[in-house]
DNA sequence: GTCTATAGGGTGATAGAC
DNA sequence: GTCTATCACCCTATAGAC
């Protein structure tokens, strides 16, 4: 039954992230992982072809898990406040998202397993993420290639340095607002000139 | 001789980078270390004392060639532009070591070679490091703790969305400039509030 | 679909001869 | 300081029995 396959498949993409978690992600090993599920390593070839397979699996369903997150509201009647909060709500939202798992943030946004690449099927999944995260920005009046380009540079870099240099604090996430607000400020130039 | 050992030292370490950029960080093995440098991987053991030994020497030597640029000037004649000229270039110097060596960014920056940390002699290079970056801010009057930490956050953002979606191109290297002056007037309050 | 067997490698690390 | 030999594994992947 397809189902039962579907589901097994499931069971050994789940163990592979609990595996990358404990060891790290360039530490997965078909043994290990095979012996988590109750099966020989050879036998997970019945379901996924290749290592790399398995690697693109998990950054498909990570994707997925960013996605399956409720869409930030908009406030339309806020005007340029409703705006603001919804770009601050969705900053917070990608960045817990990111920083509550530092194996998948390196799987997700970082090119960190030698040889590996997404597929393209799953690389438009990120296309997908990365609409959403910006997407709203845009058909509220921030249009500027160069403006979005910036937001997600400064929400990226935030998340980075809370994972690399305060894992777990707050150090980082305490900037978002401050961030979002002056990304705005100078994406809608409403800077006095020096 | 103390001398020709040192110098050993340096070409495996040399050997080791080039071996990382052609492999990959995580899949640097000392068979094929050793092989470049003439020797059998055993022999490496005279040297370091361990793989990760290896890894440490590439972390502190990486972090030696950053304190080795020449540090920025700073025009204490010209005020607040001087300011401002010498944080934009302190930020596109970092920003083209960052970028120049993506496979020691990788060491330096993020945390991907399992079961790695760097020792504490090395981790204070870091440090040293992270004062030279911000610390000729802090000299000349920027001394907010959260603004610096903002400021670190946006430049190194604007290095890992070069490397990771662009990497050899400059959208994301042309945003330094507005960053930099928007960072300034967000941290000298020069916005008006909405 | 899972197994055993195996190919054809590879890994970091240690002991001891020279 | 480098070597050979070796330990004690590990690795991904394929073939073919059941």
């Amino acid at each position: 039954m397809a189902v039962r396959r579907a589901r097994t498949k499931d069971e050994i993409v789940a163990a592979a992230w609990v595996l990358a978690r404990e060891q790290g992600l360039t530490a997965l090993s078909l043994r290990e992982l095979g012996s988590r599920v109750g099966m020989r390593a050879q036998s997970l070839y019945s379901y996924f072809p290749s290592k790399h397979a398995i690697y693109d699996a998990m950054f498909r369903q990570g994707y997925e898990q960013y996605l399956a997150l409720d869409p930030v509201e908009i406030d339309d009647a806020a005007g340029d406040a409703g705006v603001r909060r919804a770009a601050l709500d969705g900053a917070v939202q990608f960045f817990d998202f990111c920083t509550s798992d530092p194996v998948r943030h390196q799987l997700l946004f970082q090119r960190v397993v030698p040889g590996f690449e997404p597929s393209t099927a799953s690389y438009a999944l990120a296309l997908e993420a990365y609409e959403r995260g910006v997407g709203k920005l845009r058909t509220h009046g921030i249009t500027d290639g160069a403006g979005l380009d910036l937001f997600t540079a400064v929400i990226t870099g935030l998340v980075d340095q809370q994972l690399s240099n305060d894992p777990g604090g707050t150090r980082w996430r305490r900037l978002l607002e401050p961030a979002v607000d002056m990304l705005l400020d100078h994406i809608t130039r409403r800077t006095i000139p020096s």
